[in-house]
DNA sequence: CGTTGACAATTGGTCTGACAACCAGGTAAC
DNA sequence: GTTACCTGGTTGTCAGACCAATTGTCAACG
């Protein structure tokens, strides 16, 4: 039985202009045929040949340029098809928090370097905070949030920084969960305070391990919870 | 004097409907309005909507099934935010560069461990064919982004491995440079073969701090390169 | 001779309306 | 109870028209 996918026009068309590039019959920096001679090339509508256009486009294989033409972006044919490959998977909470480490513990290396007094001083004081909310019987969910969006800013990398608050967004509830764990709070919050040392006194070696230990808790957390969950893929 | 951007409508129009899936406007799973509600509630024709909606399904936000509807992907906003970031004006090469180095020296250590005979095998050919390329006179540009994206592969992490290629992707240029830097290839490649090596002898350590090694180049450079540039996004 | 400015041609960008393909759910016939 | 069909809604595709940006031409001007 063949698989008779239902395979949509411009799809199509986008996948044998793809193929064309990658093939070298359209050079990278040269221009396409105009639309209007490529839709009666392919024998399709003008929307069609647009939307297969308009998608490449957002893959970054061509670009569009109005009033001068469509032009082959210059990328290696490697990452070419892992870009045309890319309607998989859906990654695992183990997947993110790993990846949230990495982020984070370079983070913390490169505010161990770059910190002014404001950051060490709105720092303490979250974890000050978050000391108080503890002994007042709370987990101190919030202000560990803030401990961690306060050290991405101080790392003064705008990529880090954002991809942190992303990562560290998708983990929120096992972060949670971690810190409703019978003392987990304490200890943890204990841990930011070695992190905060070590960017304190500018060592960066300390304060990144230290912050590797931290985040260790949640990818176990994350294994033994998501273990090797069937990733409903949906639909 | 102003950049006055000109951007297009739809290219508008697949950033407000992506900012409105990562506000959690619309929740994963779900369906969009119909086309045709969309348009009204925009403001814009259905071409322009459509386009932007298949941009949208090129990067995987979101999927369109014929007869029934436009669905929102279940996509962690991290990668949703990586991916919109193409949309949008390009951050620090310096900052892009440091951030690659946390997730390929990550990837990397994690390679080290969970690697397969097939992942070394092709790391391997990469490596071969760019010291082939390389006798012949060339920087083995393609092959050195191979390589990276088969060692992403080999860490058995979807979220590292869709970061690493997206920041690999727009350092690109930078490390073009970096090889066509007098007797920068090769030892480019001889770090890729210490790296390997790493990872085929299961030593993360060594393999990650490897990896460090050869990154810094780059981070050097692109500090040298575009060390307080205003980042003109030049076109 | 060089420069400037208007103008036309070319190209991508957007809108409109129509119809086809497809899907879900209800309804009538068996 | 099951099947077949109908119907409304949705995405997919097409055609044509017009808008907007870019480029090249060429005459008018200094």
């Amino acid at each position: 039985m063949r698989e008779m996918r239902n395979v949509q026009l411009y799809e199509a068309v986008a996948r044998e202009i793809g193929e064309a590039v990658v093939s070298g019959r359209f050079t990278a920096g040269s221009a396409l045929p105009p639309e209007r001679a490529l839709c009666e090339q392919l024998g399709v509508g003008r929307s069609t040949l647009r939307e297969a256009l308009v998608s490449l486009a957002a893959l970054g294989i061509v670009r569009m340029h109005q009033g001068r033409g469509v032009f082959v972006q210059q990328v290696p044919s490697a990452l070419l098809q892992a870009r045309l490959a890319r309607l998989d998977s859906q990654p695992s909470m183990l997947d993110v928090a790993e990846a949230r480490m990495a982020i984070e513990v370079a983070a913390t290396e490169y505010a161990a370097m770059r910190r002014d007094h404001r950051d060490i001083e709105q720092m303490e004081e979250a974890l000050r905070a978050m000391d108080a909310d503890i002994r007042a019987g709370g987990v101190g969910g919030e202000e560990d949030t803030q401990f961690h969006i306060l050290l991405l800013a101080a790392c003064k990398n705008d990529v880090l920084r954002q991809l942190g608050e992303e990562l560290g967004a998708l983990t929120h509830r096992i972060r949670h969960r971690a810190l409703l764990v019978e003392g987990r709070a304490r200890p943890a919050n204990e841990e930011h305070w070695e992190v905060l040392d070590g960017i304190k006194r500018q060592e960066p070696e300390r304060a990144g391990s230290a912050m590797r230990r931290h985040l260790q808790y949640g990818i176990e957390l994350a294994a033994r919870e998501f273990g090797e969950t069937p990733t409903t893929a949906g639909s």
